[in-house]
DNA sequence: ACTATACAACTAGGAACGTCGACATGTAAA
DNA sequence: TTTACATGTCGACGTTCCTAGTTGTATAGT
């Protein structure tokens, strides 16, 4: 066994930790899932198409944001939502260079 | 954008539900932390280690092994756990698969 | 300057989760 | 059969999270 659990977490794994919550929840999984390849949303945009009310699904981009899963960009009024891509193959691919055993 | 958002979720994405959510927790990720690989560990020798009491651990470990990340077996008095790493790689797999925009 | 719009931030109630101690189950040894 | 041990389960408590409503801030248009 590795002795490593009083440790402090691997800072990979310690990013990682606000990726797996954004990810873990339903609605932030459909809200995703929204996303052309490359597209951009505005919060009004996710809201139309949502069951939330509009703070809620405010709330829920801000987890995402936090977690490096989405960025956004305000442009005039409105703030502009898009799926960091580059991160998120960062961490998959963090998590299965781990699972494979060569970490 | 898609307009699936009032749609079921993908069935992948649905299973994927409980794996995000059992990697989300920090405990349960120094759980995971602890396994040589190919390494069983049981309940006693994890929660030697772990600052939580048995029953905690119990229960983590539970998350764990309803979410598909571990796999278990009891051989005689003690409960055996290990990770199922063929199914990590297909949840990690199916994930990268989208983000790279081949579904 | 004023109004309307788009969003963020804060608040509070209710639901869900994490934690522990005590009890229950099941297995092996004496 | 009795005893000891490894683990699972249940109840209770405190904490955290989800959600909606309200308020605040900045921008665009009149």
């Amino acid at each position: 066994m590795k002795d490593n659990y009083r440790n402090t977490i691997p800072e990979n794994w310690r990013s990682l930790s606000k990726v797996f919550i954004a990810l873990g929840d339903e609605h932030r999984q459909r809200m995703l899932l929204l996303f052309e390849p490359g597209e951009r949303l505005n919060v009004g945009q996710i809201t139309a198409v949502s069951t939330l009310s509009r703070s809620t699904v405010s709330h829920h981009l801000k987890i995402l944001r936090d977690s490096g899963v989405l960025r956004s960009e305000k442009i005039g009024k409105e703030v502009w939502f898009w799926i960091d891509r580059h991160w998120l193959l960062t961490v998959l691919g963090n998590v299965t260079d781990y699972v494979r055993g060569s970490t």
